[in-house]
DNA sequence: AGTAATATTCTCAATATACGATAAAATTAA
DNA sequence: TTAATTTTATCGTATATTGAGAATATTACT
């Protein structure tokens, strides 16, 4: 095992259930010798990626704290969309949770999220939450954007390994598309209801969703042409300001006062 | 020099400033074969510390907003305190930037915030900024905690060498400390003015400090009772539910049930 | 489309580095 | 104070990592 590899293998064992580990839980779940762990851990330490907290356990440190601040600040989706999504809220008909989503490899991830002061409901859609990959408007919105082999082989990844169960999904998908939009109920949470829209940027590499979760008992079908507009306008709003953000940050690299 | 080293100076080159790099830029900086880089960023990209951007990039990856959120979920300062900084901005009598930040190892972060709706300033003050050491109410009220050898260490390293310097800081603190809090105006950012009192738990290795920061045009001498009034009941909570938190945390350890 | 330029991966042999067993030291608990 | 636990240090060996350079893939340009 490399030493990138135990280092990762490390962090992973961290969660929100498991916050904190010795090194002796440590060196018991990866069947490594403790004096190995003490130096990897040392080191880690020392970079700032684990602290020492109280009776010998370690928990994750700053440097995530400092990073996940870079990201934000910097992050072309993030920094387009967020602004948004309080507007997108008030603009709700009913109280929601709105999410902006992105794919990072295999996984759909929240990236910004903003809730109305009166949705109530501890939704699973938080900044940081990875989201199950095949359920949910949310990630829908997303997986529409992608087609082909790169498909399959996530599908596949995700165990829908059955050629007939991804027939049926992809033209389940193909039907969202010719909509333009996705909504799906009590698949990620029950008693929510979800509706998202895609969002991407090639050159960027982005392929995201913005999307609104109500509760059910709010949901009236009235609402739904209003949320539909609702999204696809700051939809759009959000495409155009990452492009542009984009053209910022191709010309900031191509300034030669910026490369010494 | 060691694989997690480089791993750990890759990560650094990113910066709010520069948040995207290429692998020669890396090679470049770091004065490493690009056949080396492309291998070390391989794995990175892998293990989503990094992500591939557009026009061979490279930005920092998702694994720090997931990590992030754990801590944000699990630290027992966030948990403690975030949900009353919302109630310390509604109490102050001007507007205000809220903060809580702690000490790691040597640097001072801000971990929690809440800004005023009105309080109009790009304040330095956000959650995952690391603060000057030496200066603003924030972080005094941190250093206050720490004496003898390892205070003068950290002053030390922190370019305060000279021994007569050191002496004038010290005995500065020791004036706040006596007071049981801290006042700085202009330190960190100029027009703005900040009150800070300590927080910590010696069991979970927390030193830590609750600020509010105010704009100097707002403030008036007549406000400063009742900002520490605010401040010293809030930091009681805090500390309160910041033990309330950890044994809890031992409760939970010591539950064989979470052993397996 | 076709070519040039860049970016990325691969190969391989030398060697530096990480590894783990064990002992020593330091810290914490009883 | 002693016992128990946690952490660091030591060291020979095995091995994973390194970097040069070639091969391939991708992107940009005409």
């Amino acid at each position: 095992m490399s030493g990138f590899e135990r280092f990762n293998k490390i962090l992973n064992l961290f969660s929100e259930k498991r916050s904190s580990l010795t090194v002796a839980e440590i060196s018991e779940e990866l069947k490594i010798p403790s004096s190995t762990i003490y130096r990897t851990v040392r080191e880690m330490v020392l970079a700032d990626f684990l602290e020492s907290a109280a009776g010998s356990y370690f928990r994750l440190g700053q440097a995530f704290i400092k990073f996940n601040r870079i990201i934000n600040l910097s992050d072309p989706l993030i920094q387009a969309g967020e602004p948004f999504l309080k507007k997108l809220a008030n603009e709700n008909p009913i109280p929601s949770t709105n999410i902006l989503a992105r794919l990072f490899g295999d996984k759909v991830m929240c990236v910004a999220d903003f809730k109305y002061p009166s949705f109530k409901n501890n939704t699973s859609y938080q900044k940081g939450r990875l989201m199950p990959l095949l359920y949910g408007a949310t990630s829908r919105a997303i997986i529409m954007q992608i087609k082909g082999k790169r498909l399959s082989d996530i599908l596949n990844r995700e165990g829908l390994n059955d050629d007939n169960q991804q027939k049926i999904f992809i033209s389940g998908l193909d039907e969202d598309k010719k909509k333009g939009f996705c909504k799906t109920e009590g698949q990620v949470d029950n008693g929510l209801i979800g509706f998202a829209i895609s969002i991407n940027n090639k050159k960027l590499g982005i392929e995201a969703s913005l999307s609104s979760i109500f509760n059910t008992s709010d949901y009236l079908p009235e609402h739904e042409p209003i949320i539909y507009a609702n999204l696809s306008s700051y939809a759009v709003l959000i495409e155009r300001y990452i492009n542009k953000i984009f053209f910022e940050i191709e010309a900031y690299h191509n300034n030669d006062l910026n490369k010494d």
